[in-house]
DNA sequence: TATTGTTATACTCTATAACTATA
DNA sequence: TATAGTTATAGAGTATAACAATA
């Protein structure tokens, strides 16, 4: 410590899971926003292009659910992917717009995915494989008795 | 789907670690505000908070290098406590200056500490207590990937 | 010169309200 | 009316550069 040497820190936050989730998942967002900058994507645009790859046709809407974002967030990211010729909103038959890829957003998708592959891979190198699923279910459980269980 | 109702919408995230661990640790924030809401304090300011009364005296950086955080980002939270008269800036007697909690900053720390005792068994409810070392030991190894291996 | 604290700034992410268009 | 998409906006959170004060 900086004022009193002879006091170490002590730290409450080191215990906690809460401020561990934190701090990896902000690690991991900033591991994958270089894992991409070669690409000229960040992560929501990245995310945004590997979504619609693996749906072609889908919808905003469709988009938001799976992401748990606001439909409005998504606007801004979509006309930038629009505008860098990387995917067309389709003739809208109604009110849903069918988002699909052009063909120089097919071939960046595949280097997206294999971008977020060898992410994942990173991340996840240190959990056998057979153990990542459990880990998955493990957060999704986390995150159910935060949001929705009693207090 | 609400274009094509034929086709089921395929979710590549809900395979990849990533995307859960930044989807539990938002969920999980968002507990902790809600939690901390009747203290009047948001999670940065509580984990301040938290900190100083676990480290009387401590200086500006000692709490930026264990939140991991920019200095200049918590000058606005520390002023905020300070005018509410939460805490205190002591005489610096150089460069660092102490930071300790008043009286009534003392006060709020014991239901400050509460509520995050509460909030961490809410999040850790389906872990078993034995297991949860392991859970933050699995946290910690997954950021270090992230963060400093090799890519 | 190196460190602490500060200010200003900017960018991202997120959340909401309000509007338009369509079924 | 209900849903989809959009716009504008506001609030956190986070990052850097630049500066003043002190050892």
């Amino acid at each position: 410590m900086t004022i009193d040497p002879d006091s170490a820190f002590t730290d409450p936050l080191d215990a906690m899971l809460g401020f561990h989730l934190r701090r990896t998942a902000a690690a991991v967002t900033g591991a994958l926003g270089e894992a991409l900058a070669p690409l000229g994507l960040n992560p929501g645009e990245a995310t945004l292009l590997r979504l619609i790859g693996a749906n072609p046709g889908c919808s905003q809407s469709d988009i938001a659910r799976a992401l748990r974002a606001q439909p409005a967030n998504l606007v801004p990211l979509i006309n930038k992917l629009a505008l860098s010729g990387l995917l067309e909103k389709g003739a809208g038959k109604g009110r849903a717009i069918p988002l699909t890829l052009t063909a120089e957003g097919q071939a960046l998708h595949g280097r997206v995915c294999a971008a977020f592959d060898a992410h994942e891979a990173r991340i996840g190198r240190s959990i056998p494989m057979e153990q990542r699923h459990d880990v998955i279910a493990l957060l999704r459980q986390i995150c159910l008795d935060a949001c929705c269980g009693p207090a």
